[in-house]
DNA sequence: TTTAGTTAGTTAGACGAACTAGTTAGGTGG
DNA sequence: CCACCTAACTAGTTCGTCTAACTAACTAAA
């Protein structure tokens, strides 16, 4: 589908304009993705977490935001590890105190974990300054930019997951 | 996942203002770092290794490309891990026949990581389609287009750069 | 050339965070 | 009432990381 790249000229002029332009902002694509990670290294760093732990303390905090309560087995669900694994980082987080167990106001088998005020705190210090910049340079964008710059991510979202889950055959290799 | 048809105005609402236009923005912003996160560990799945050492096999990969050796202390400071987690590392991919250990050319005490062919074509079955997906949908913004994403997406990386590495204070609990 | 110091990689042992399997306590429906 | 289900926890294992110590090889200075 793709521009034939046909026998024209293909030797040294040609190419560039647009496959250019398309590798540059592939570039940057992935030098935001880099700058990401980056960032999320640092969190979990100065935070002293691994990334699940981080990830539940997000999804909380998220939650709580939207009144909505959470137990171990959302957790676990969200998380997609087991609830045994829920159980131990929900040690860790009471341990290190961002979070607290409270009981299931009418399921007396379940817990509901709450985030401490704390945690809120110690995320909106963090995390606070870099969303309101983002956001800030998203309204910056004119309607059709902002239309153009959507549409693109979504077509990298689905490129994404168009990849074919497929075990390769050729991975089993004995 | 995916909110909003955008194509269609919603009831009450006019059109977005600048606000919604933003958060819609950073929501495909958001689609698309899930999606890739979901995309690489559908990869390590199918290939049955865990990040790093995809990471590591995309390093190689690329090294390869580029015509440059890679030793192991190469990929402990790309990874940044230590020594001896890139021992395991390659015994690792050693044993899985993704990697091969070569003598290097003058410096007895090093070794080469050598990715095998079957890795290759491995990564390129996988991969291959989903970058040419990505690259005919990028070559397919105006020149126009183009310069905008890749602002945007150079602005985000800046605001994802700035978060300061040492917040909190709080971090320091028990 | 010998020797002292450095560097590349490995080995050994510990630890943390995930898993599976099984337990306990509480809820639910015939 | 009973059998089954469900939420969370416990026990024990695996896996990938770490640090520390070691070996072999390179480098440089006396």
């Amino acid at each position: 589908m793709t521009t034939a790249d046909p026998l024209v000229n293909r030797s040294e002029y040609w190419y560039p304009e647009s496959k250019d332009r398309a590798i540059g902002v592939l570039n940057a694509l992935r030098a935001y993705r880099s700058a990401e990670v980056a960032m999320r290294k640092r969190t979990r760093d100065s935070m002293g977490m691994g990334e699940t732990d981080l990830t539940a303390i997000r999804y909380l905090l998220e939650a709580e935001r939207r009144g909505h309560a959470v137990t171990a087995k959302d957790l676990a669900r969200r998380l997609e590890v087991s609830s045994a694994s829920v159980t131990a980082l929900i040690d860790r987080l009471v341990e290190s105190d961002h979070v607290r167990r409270d009981p299931h106001p009418t399921d007396r088998r379940s817990v509901v974990i709450v985030p401490t005020h704390d945690t809120d705190t110690e995320v909106r210090d963090t995390l606070g300054r870099m969303h309101e910049v983002m956001m800030e340079r998203a309204e910056a964008l004119s309607p059709d930019e902002a239309r153009v710059v959507e549409r693109f991510l979504r077509e990298m979202a689905n490129a994404l997951d168009e990849v074919p889950v497929e075990p390769t055959g050729s991975s089993t290799l004995h």
